[in-house]
DNA sequence: TTGGTATCGATACCGACGGTAGCATAACTC
DNA sequence: GAGTTATGCTACCGTCGGTATCGATACCAA
């Protein structure tokens, strides 16, 4: 029989670094902006070398989308009740947006995926899709509806960092909230 | 007394190509992208050299922002009722992004400004301030709920052509209207 | 007509960036 | 050991934002 273990693949295994490029990747990100964040620099902060990190993401925009979708993890819903979970999702977002380099990689990506359709796939697919599935299941919207959600809060979370450079007021995000919950319930 | 002709200075008058620039310049990001609408063929498309446009505007970054300012003129309300201009203003928001090459010239001047203050200054204060005013002066709110308002509604309708490549359809426009209509009436 | 001035087009150039190729070497399995 | 895969390193390519330069051009004033 062939031989069935299943982690027994030949070869050097590949050095477990991803928490650290993509810990470089937003830190490099924070500091000089998506632009002057170059793939030479990103890979010096993580202490490996430029040519690693096209081995495992196709291009910069790739990296940073796949940046993203570990930074914004599964959403931490509660199920008490649909206002509450609205709450926690748009606190979440707001909390994640905030954190440095984020919103820039957010922007980053949004210009290199024009004109880029693969990239917007994985955007879409990748980060955007797994909410609309965990937010239609907790909220119990059409997805339509659901859509219109997401775009509402990341997209006003990011036109305020984009702006501004700082993130939004708690007071701002409680008025978010507060309207969103009219919105849907 | 001194010659005090205003238009009188010396020299060659510069060429008023100001509007065929900027008209070359959305149309070449609606075809190629920000990423890859260069200076070079921006000026190639609106027929004048690059250096040209390098005379008028320090970047291009401020070439693009002073080409959105261009393209989002006055907001045309009607002063009928609160409801009414803001209904106005958010139809009209979204009909300019929904314009070929806005949305992406918007990303772009976004991912720009972040470690460019001078660019976001100018994004900020010639772009989002006189709507600031108007609409202050329009719906009566304070500065705070106006900055919010904005953020929403430019959020949101770039959120979406961010992610899909389409612009908004009408009805999520029209839940646009609505609830923002109940949080601000 | 002449001279002064400011803009224009064209070209060449610089530094930086995204991305690729090649090679020696290290780390693992069998 | 042999075979296989990943890594670091260096060198390289094409492109882009932005600058410098220079002759030609279009205006004004005298």
């Amino acid at each position: 029989m062939t031989s069935a273990n299943s982690s027994a693949r030949p070869g050097r295994p590949r050095s477990s670094v991803d928490a650290e490029v993509f810990s470089a990747t937003l830190r490099t990100i924070d500091e000089l902006g998506y632009t002057r964040a170059t793939v030479d620099r990103i890979a010096a902060s993580a202490g490996i070398a430029k040519t690693t990190i096209y081995r495992r993401w196709p291009s910069k925009g790739a990296l940073v989308t796949a940046c993203l979708v570990d930074t914004f993890g599964p959403l931490p819903l509660t199920g008490r009740s649909r206002a509450d979970d609205l709450a926690t999702a748009v606190r979440y977002g707001a909390a994640k947006i905030g954190e440095p380099g984020v919103a820039a990689a957010f922007a980053g990506v949004f210009t290199d995926a024009i004109g880029d359709p693969a990239l917007r796939e994985l955007l879409a697919g990748q980060l955007q899709e797994p909410y609309r599935v965990v937010l239609h299941e907790a909220l119990g919207e059409p997805d339509q509806r659901i859509l219109f959600l997401i775009d509402v809060v990341i997209g006003t979370l990011l036109h305020r960092m984009g702006m501004t450079g700082e993130p939004m007021v708690e007071s701002d995000v409680d008025a978010l909230v507060r309207m969103l919950q009219r919105e849907l319930g």
